[in-house]
DNA sequence: ATTATCTATAGATCTATAGATAATGC
DNA sequence: ATTATCTATAGATCTATAGATAATGC
């Protein structure tokens, strides 16, 4: 038993700690950018350290491991996201709000082609079992699908969406057309655009299956 | 100036040569697998050797670099998707006929689980300029994105599609839709039918734009 | 003479650790 | 005493090459 330890300069951080977190800060950006660009397995932490302006063990004073580094890659990630996603409220929107917030993410992603590159990159990857990021993939595709299923079911409990719409048909052909469309954005963001393709599909599903 | 050579043994090859022959097949097939499940970048020219039972040097005397047996798995890959999809005759089926050969394509995948993770693992790699395999990957998306064009035109003037459908909307739409399946079939082969999914989506298609 | 294949190895690169240094904070 | 950071380096792994061996084919 120890008696809690007093937090002394909680209120005014030290210089050093503020040094500490801005290394660490800005290594977690270097490392979503190159992650995003040459993926996980292809980023070195070399690499990355240099991007971040500190030598490799300095990085590593941080991160203990590449896969540490990873995992505060994607939390810093999923944290705007889900802010986003869920808004001010932390209500997620459902029935046809949902599928309007997904417009909106879309069209805030095509603004941020880092984010993109590395769900891409991290998608492909992280399907292997033993990839860093497999349960993370995992998570965000079962988070998703739940998401959507609960969207369209409330929807038809509100009377928004047709009763007898093929919920989960409906889900998966959503998420894969996003998944899809930012791949394409990707490689040809000049020729596609993300937020054009999907409202056109919502548009296509609030015709096909609204009640309006 | 030379003469042309004589073709000695063109007609009965030898054993050696066969066995070499066999060796390279060998090595491509085990590439394929292993570029499938953990990348080309996250796999070693010494354990496909392995996987083929050779020696890493070999392997490189049938491929004098692992780009160049990225190239061979490529090939292959590739032939096989052309002769599905063209059929006997050569010619890409064009109209409502090209979605019903995209079904079926689809229908093919899903019994090649390794094609499907080789497609999926190099696009998210090859976005890259200089990964070995971007020129294929954006010749890959070109040819796909020519022929869906070619097609829902040429429906157009059959007169089999609606004059006023969208037509890249319907492109990038269906790409989209096909590699964002692929991707979730792979992570969860339980959970998602490719095949149902896009045979409800061409469905979908053909009550909002055919003219049947 | 050609070639399928092997062993051995060069040279690069990669992750992670050991241990030192210097500034900060009690 | 803690900690942000560095240099140096161990140990693994990776691609590719050099050079040898042995069988085949003329």
């Amino acid at each position: 038993m120890s008696f809690p330890p007093q937090y002394h300069s909680a209120r005014s951080p030290s210089q050093r700690a503020q040094a500490g977190r801005a290394s660490r800060l800005k290594a977690v950006r270097a490392a979503l950018e190159l992650f995003a660009t040459t993926g996980y397995q292809g980023t070195s932490v070399a690499r990355v350290a240099e991007h971040a302006g500190l030598s490799q063990s300095g990085l590593l004073h941080h991160f203990p491991s590449k896969a540490v580094l990873l995992a505060a890659v994607l939390e810093q990630r999923d944290a705007e996201d889900s802010v986003f996603l869920t808004g001010e409220d932390g209500e997620a929107p459902l029935g046809w709000d949902a599928f309007e917030a997904l417009e909106a993410l879309v069209a805030r992603n095509s603004t941020r082609p880092h984010l993109v590159g590395l769900y891409v990159r991290l998608s492909a990857e992280a399907m292997e079992p033993s990839h860093p990021a497999h349960d993370w993939l995992k998570d965000r595709y079962t988070g998703m699908t739940a998401w959507l299923t609960d969207a369209v079911r409330i929807g038809q409990v509100r009377g928004e969406i047709h009763a007898d719409a093929p919920v989960p048909v409906l889900v998966h052909t959503t998420i894969a057309l996003v998944d899809g469309l930012q791949q394409q954005w990707l490689l040809h963001p000049e020729r596609v655009s993300m937020v054009k393709e999907v409202g056109a599909y919502t548009a296509e599903l609030r015709t096909r299956w609204g009640t309006a």
